[in-house]
DNA sequence: CTGAAAGCGCTTACAG
DNA sequence: CTGAAAGCGCTTACAG
């Protein structure tokens, strides 16, 4: 099912570099001979065989996404704008899911080893720094999320402490004074949570408030399930909290969950807020006050510094992209409705 | 970056026919041949490069998903475990988004026409029974849903007769009378619309209940707003219903927010069931009602026919999957909390 | 058991 | 303006 140059260049009665000039739009072809061509490659229905192209430039043109999972909808979210990016700048992506699980992340390398794919962006959770300053090597590389700190390759996040400290001043600001926190991760390299964890902190100092360890609860996932089942700790408290900030809005979700059936009142009773700001959040009930990442300047970013490494561009020292985010503020928080 | 089977064979001292053959796997290698080798290949750090093999073999191990966007749970959930059966066979997976436009969906059988894909497996929206047949003709093709009928290519869909059948049964048993259907759409090839719907008349007309057009809203698109707006088009009506069927999990969703927004109790005053059971489900207030299909047995059932085709094998005919499926019934039809 | 050669389909100096 | 040849890295008959 495929005509080649040769068949091209045959039927055309021409060379095959006189029918790889045409397809490749360079100048210096006559009219006779380009129209010829062009017939003949009409004929014949060919089309480029990219894949002996890429084996000549040593590129495929092809890049990968190497995401934890496609359930958790920030990660499809963001895939979506990754895959939408790198379709308007012609090239294809390839998904890896990690599951978080290290073998598994550590494995997304090979594929550019084997020249399957030229760049690799990835949201790592389980590699350390010395791992993926290797990795830079042997491949053009982004790291998304806050999980390795800037240094070790190109990244791009969002200024986390600022965000949860942003967040954390908001339920502040409306008077609440026991805030809680949901998604502390006790691993050494839990970045994201540490981060977030941070910004909580200095919210609550910047306010005179007292850090409460009884107020800050881990969670071993951030699903919805691990959510509900870190409010529910936090509701069997002798001082349960008046407002919670969960450090994602899976957690939030679920910490809804939990504060409906133990018909608390959100936020007159519990006031709630998350981080990521997914689609779901606008239809929760109430609507999730969340952090908003700007994901598409996220996606667009990376892809950026990706194709500039992939061209061999950049400066030696890995870069750093810090997106925009927003807080967007709905009933969860303030009770006032906004509409749909 | 990167050392070839001659660069290995120069330090073995061997022809690149015997590295190759090591690579391989193959007997009839003396042991000494093969650990000296093993030992070259591991000290240039050598890896075979797919894309010349690939030229090769004339293909690439790569196959195309094409869906209208990750950013519906539905899809991300079903990439999800399409990716993951892809794994399991060592077949790369590189999506693309159609939005459901046919100019995006018919440039999906480009990368194969290309050899960067060697099979897709679409789920297309635009996209009419000529095309396809005529893509089918051109590359293995497996259909996800039920926007076309059977016979065109390889199809993989639920009974969604039956389905929508079952779910508005299920309405009709709880003693509900006034049943409506969210999410019809008028448009000629629309197959989704179509046989959901049938299911629900079939359910109506088997409990001797009239059909009544009032009770049928159409949905521009699947998306949580369209639910909300179709639902508070209901509420308006002189003699609304007592429960609904939407046509999708995001619908059912949107109309749960119409519902709280307009004070009614679900499911005392409206009973609401979804379809698509995405995890979001689980988390809704109430939680809700939807028909689950088996999303791993649509995936591997794609990806096994997918790949059976690839290899030149399966019947000449289209070849139809049924996988399984169930109705998950939560609070938003019961009220009985199912706990979390 | 191992080697030399051809070829997958393309592009690119190098000639003319 | 066009052609003949080499080579990207691999595998596979064909010899020996």
């Amino acid at each position: 099912v495929g005509a080649s140059l040769k068949d091209v260049a045959k039927l055309a009665g021409v060379s095959v570099k006189t029918v790889s000039n045409v397809v490749n739009d360079y100048r210096h072809v006559s009219e006779g001979t380009r129209s010829r061509v062009r017939e003949a490659i009409d004929q014949l229905g060919y089309r480029p065989n990219l894949t002996a192209r890429h084996l000549r430039y040593g590129r495929s043109g092809i890049i990968g996404l190497a995401l934890p999972e496609l359930g958790i909808p920030y990660f499809a979210e963001l895939a979506e704008e990754v895959i939408a990016a790198a379709e308007r700048q012609s090239w294809s992506v390839l998904i890896d899911q990690t599951d978080g699980r290290g073998d598994r992340e550590r494995l997304t390398s090979s594929g550019a080893r084997s020249r399957t794919i030229d760049g690799l962006i990835i949201s790592p959770l389980a590699l350390d720094a010395d791992f993926l300053t290797a990795m830079r090597a042997e491949l053009p590389l982004v790291l998304l999320g806050e999980q390795v700190g800037p240094g070790v390759a190109d990244l791009v996040a969002i200024d986390n402490v600022t965000a949860a400290r942003e967040a954390t001043e908001h339920l502040l600001g409306l008077g609440r004074r026991r805030v809680a926190a949901i998604g502390d991760q006790r691993v050494s390299a839990a970045g994201t949570a540490n981060v977030r964890l941070q910004g909580y902190r200095d919210a609550l100092a910047a306010a005179g408030i007292a850090y409460d360890p009884d107020l800050v609860v881990p969670a071993e996932s951030y699903h919805r399930p691990d959510g509900a089942a870190a409010m529910r700790l936090l509701l069997s408290l002798a001082d349960p909290p008046d407002a919670v900030f969960c450090f994602n809005d899976l957690l939030a979700i679920g910490a809804l969950r939990a504060l409906r059936e133990a018909g608390r009142r959100v936020p007159e009773d519990v006031a709630v807020a998350g981080f990521d700001d997914v689609e779901e959040c606008r239809y929760t009930a109430p609507p999730l006050t969340s952090i908003a990442p700007d994901k598409a300047a996220i996606a667009g970013s990376a892809l950026d510094l990706l194709v500039s490494r992939m061209a061999g561009a950049g400066p030696a020292e890995p870069a750093e992209v810090t997106p925009p985010f927003t807080l967007a503020v709905r009933e969860s928080t303030t009770g006032v409705s906004a509409g749909v």
